[in-house]
DNA sequence: CTAAGTTTTTATACGCGTATAGAAAGTAGC
DNA sequence: GCTACTTTCTATACGCGTATAAAAACTTAG
């Protein structure tokens, strides 16, 4: 029964979407505007809405193909590694893609086809050893790392395509040496030191620490300090 | 000489400053606008831009003053222990505002009166052995955590204030068993057990990898897989 | 053929951040 | 007092995401 009742569409989903990718890929992240997208489509802006709910879900159907299309790296065996490398290729795979950012804001699993990252992640924390709530927890815990180093990635390249006086040399400049010694010590090396990627060496830093910590009995070689683990 | 030249001015940055604060507190968030700002202390949305570059920078001034009022914690002595606790103090004052989305998009500075937070965690980083590039490099780590993870506690509020079906339930609904088994065995209890706060958990784990890196001579546990230290 | 019902598309409108151009309101030099 | 100069503020406009209401284009029931 392909026969179906109401005004027959003039555009898909799937139109929107592939529209979106070829705008994106042909002008760059900017130009993907609503109204722009709806122009290249034939329709008018509102249209749209009647096959996305919002612009945010339109960018996760965009990260859903691009997650698809990504090529999952081998991964060792040991579980530790296991886990750093499958964090390492979800962490590739987001910062190649430029408005990351504004999907970002969302939570901890993104789309469908991007479900491999956690599934991998946590199988490999319980073989590890973890139970399977701390395997959640560490994987939760990775996936706010790479959040977040993946934003001020996408922020520091901002900066630097703005012609900005970056604000961190005027920081800098009239820095208080005697109340920030290590602040003052570092000085006009900030911009170095953080330009670098740091990403991997945090990475595993993370992984060590979630896997002597779900292993031990004791909890942390940090003593809980009494504000630091409450429910929210 | 207190003659200047000019058409004297008729707002201030301060007056700007303090009406936004007066604003955010009355009426929310939301109600932050640049154009409902304006009418709020008199004059015309244009005329807020000869004291603050955009809206973003405005932002960053309402946090300035928020983070020179925070009290600063006690903080223990052991290295590890105290840059756990900076980083819990610095967590908590970005957790505590609701506005504090649109300002972590920038880097890892954020304001003057913020430096306290680095200076400490870089401090206790060097005292707890590492060199000070590597004590940076810590800090920055911890940032990139922190920020990720308040932007998903953020996320995760938003959710909950709309009435959205979550999404998350529906791609736990379709999941292929097959394909992702620890997803399917976790199941409906994704919800809750993402509703947990594991920023205390992640921030223990997290020092006690870096100082575990940082000290040893070796590298990591982790083999280092080739693709994971680039320089971008 | 017509009327009702359903789905999709259009028209219009709102408030947003902010770019640009120029007017307003002072001081300083003559 | 007039003219320059400087700083600040106003007017207007653009494109953005999207809410709301109505029109358009079908199918189905009678």
């Amino acid at each position: 029964m392909p026969a179906r009742t109401g005004r027959p569409p003039k555009i898909s989903r799937a139109d929107i979407v592939s529209a979106a990718h070829r705008l994106i890929e042909a002008e760059g992240t900017e130009s993907l505007t609503m109204r722009r997208l709806a122009r290249e489509v034939g329709a008018t802006p509102m249209a749209l809405y009647h096959h996305v709910h919002d612009k945010e879900e339109l960018l996760l159907l965009l990260l859903d193909d691009y997650a698809a299309a990504m090529p999952r790296p081998e991964l060792p065996d040991e579980p530790g590694e296991r886990m750093a490398a499958a964090a390492l290729a979800m962490h590739e795979a987001l910062a190649g893609v430029p408005w990351i950012v504004d999907v970002l804001r969302a939570d901890d699993l993104l789309s469908v086809n991007a479900l491999w990252y956690p599934e991998t992640i946590i199988d490999a924390a319980v073989r590890a050893g973890l139970p399977l709530e701390r395997a959640v927890a560490a994987y939760r815990i990775i996936w706010h790392y790479t959040a977040g180093e993946i934003t001020a990635r996408a922020a520091a390249l901002r900066r630097r395509g703005e012609g900005r006086p970056t604000y961190r040399r005027q920081v800098f400049a009239t820095l208080d040496a005697e109340a920030l010694p290590r602040l003052a010590e570092v000085g006009g090396r900030w911009e170095e030191l953080t330009a670098r990627d740091t990403y991997g060496e945090g990475l595993r830093a993370l992984v060590a620490g979630l896997l002597l910590n779900g292993l031990a009995t004791g909890r942390s070689f940090v003593k809980r300090s009494g504000s630091d683990d409450q429910m929210d």
